[in-house]
DNA sequence: GTCTATATCGTGATAGAC
DNA sequence: GTCTATCACGATATAGAC
């Protein structure tokens, strides 16, 4: 992991003659790069162990330029995770339909946003740091919960929604915990349909079932 | 009396007069502060933030002390988290008794051990590293889970029992996250019984029923 | 046994040259 | 805009005095 980047495509066969002045910033702009490997150094480590010195060699950019750019770490923390993660897309998506379909629509929902690489990478930013860095645990409790929490509560006709709710999330949470951060197995490799096929019924009966 | 914890940094008046030489060893001996400093330590900030100087002014003796007892910092850690915690115990207590209960027992099993500071703090200690302390992922994998899981999963009489034994894991593994780690609300304040009570049918799902 | 002193390193952050 | 140089700090770990 020295030099090589995943960005990079494909190793250009070496060019002869006078090396063109971009050839060290190919690819997407140092803003975007930086945004980037930030996200992902954040993911892989968590925030005490991701240094801004090593964001910047995976951008392959400056250490300065990362503070020049978004100023300390906490700030390109923040600007890494910011989620656009509209909470009013999940309403419709899970909560509409048949209020017995709910648990399925929920765990294939979940499942489907931890499988797909560019929305895991931030969320396991998030949860990787979460552990011991209070930004990141704020991010957690009062963005991917409580504002989505109390969306999917309210529509809930049981006693109790919200610890029925977050019952629910603790159970999501717990699995991508043992599926994407420790990689326990047999979860780890587990085929999604099979767990959506196995959690579907307790999310149903935390969220409709009195 | 907290004479000795370490949670208050040794709040005793300034004496006069030459110092005596037993006062920074009062309580219990050296070795011993210093291992439960670690396992607070360690269950309170994780594995990247905790330093040894930090064990060392919380168990109030020289961090050269600290290398001097239990050599690296992995190696502290280690000492700090081994759990005597014999998975042989769980078995009777839970796996015994009529099946229905099975998920009940679990769930108050699991509970009393998360309220129990003594029992708590050292597998915070373990969860709280293990996201981003290799050392403390593999304590969580092969002891905490493999260990337990296959025994528990051996006494299932239900199809795929270790995945069934895993996610029962991973709800357990998610209440504790959001109950103890990240506090959110309502689940961290909720009264303990409660919970057994929400959560012991989804146990009982997953490791009783086919 | 205990602690002082230190070697060595990596960190976040800033100032300022080009 | 980009990078060099540097500051101030705290980390692990060790050698050795008493």
């Amino acid at each position: 992991m020295t030099e090589e980047n995943p960005e990079e495509p494909a190793a250009a066969p070496r060019r002869r003659g006078r090396p063109s002045r971009k050839a060290a910033s190919e690819g997407p702009d140092a803003r975007t790069r930086i945004l980037e490997a930030a996200r992902t150094e954040f993911a892989e480590r968590g925030y005490d162990k991701t240094s801004i010195r090593g964001i910047a060699k995976a951008a392959r950019v400056d250490a300065a330029l990362v503070h020049h750019y978004f100023g300390t770490k906490d700030e390109v923390f923040a600007a890494a995770v910011e989620v656009t993660f509209e909470p009013a897309l999940v309403i419709p998506t899970v909560l509409g339909g048949p209020p017995e379909g709910l648990g399925e629509r929920l765990a294939r929902f979940f499942l489907s946003v931890w499988e797909d690489p560019g929305t895991r990478t931030p969320l396991l930013a998030i949860l990787r740091s979460a552990v011991t860095h209070e930004a990141a645990a704020d991010v957690l409790r009062d963005f991917v919960l409580r504002r989505l929490l109390e969306r999917v509560a309210a529509e809930l006709d049981v006693p109790d929604p919200t610890l029925r709710a977050e019952l629910a999330a603790s159970h999501m949470l717990g699995i991508a915990m043992l599926r994407y951060v420790v990689r326990a197995e047999p979860l780890a490799s587990a085929d999604p349909e099979d767990i959506v096929a196995m959690v579907a019924p307790t999310l149903q009966r935390y969220l409709a079932e009195s």
